[in-house]
DNA sequence: CAGCTGATGTTCT
DNA sequence: GAACATCAGCTGA
């Protein structure tokens, strides 16, 4: 198997749920056209399970122009903007079928002081939520939707992922009165991370941040 | 720190 | 003109 298609088989490779835990630990990372490199270890994930997901948006075979990239292949970035704030999704099936991940925190590990510029902010509250992320990476428009996250600028590394202590399972955000699918838990965590949205101080692990060693 | 609320801009009806 | 996979700033404790 070359280099490709095993970037294939990790989106394809499970059901959705199950692609959405095993990005928790690998890197997001994206390359600004000024040359500047941002990274950070993906923290929180959501699945969204397509046709039959009341929450999601391709519920019942929704298929518009804003959300045709869930309908791509396998690691089509999906950029979703609502409230003024930008999302980034990945798709996770074969073309045809619209489940995809929502990426909504990560640890920063490269390119801190350009986040801190870009958030005007520091500490946790720099990525610790979907539209958090992409605006400390300086993305405010759908430039890159539809592209592949196998590759640059904008790309997905799941080469040496880092292991949680534990995988946390809740109800999704931001999506309470979107129908029976509301509160299933799909949305998943890094237990103890501080760059969990809306996680408790009290429940922070600041020794290991969640980490295994 | 938790909880509430107004601002926000794109998409679809 | 409504809906929305959000955020920051404010309040009260």
């Amino acid at each position: 198997m070359d280099i490709k298609s095993a970037e294939m088989a990790f989106f394809r490779e499970g059901t959705t749920d199950q692609i959405a835990q095993k990005l928790l630990g690998t890197t997001l990372n994206y390359r600004n056209p000024d040359g500047q490199l941002f990274s950070g270890l993906i923290v929180e994930t959501e699945a969204y399970l397509g046709e039959l997901d009341s929450a999601a948006h391709a519920f019942k075979g929704r298929h518009t122009a804003a959300n045709d990239p869930l309908y791509g292949p396998a690691g089509t970035i999906y950029i979703y903007s609502i409230y003024g704030h930008y999302l980034f999704d990945v798709a996770t099936q074969e073309a045809g079928v619209p489940q995809g991940v929502l990426i909504r925190a990560i640890q920063p590990t490269v390119g801190i002081e350009q986040m801190q510029i870009n958030r005007h902010q520091t500490g946790y509250n720099l990525t610790n939520g979907p539209g958090k992320v992409m605006a400390a990476f300086g993305i405010h428009d759908l430039n890159l939707n539809g592209r592949l996250a196998q590759q640059p600028p904008l790309w997905i590394d799941y080469s040496h992922p880092k292991q949680p202590q534990a995988i946390i399972s809740s109800a999704r955000i931001g999506v309470e009165n979107q129908g029976d699918w509301a509160s299933k838990p799909y949305r998943f965590l890094v237990g103890g991370n501080p760059y969990v949205s809306k996680i408790r101080k009290r429940e922070v692990d600041l020794i290991n941040l969640g980490w295994q060693d």
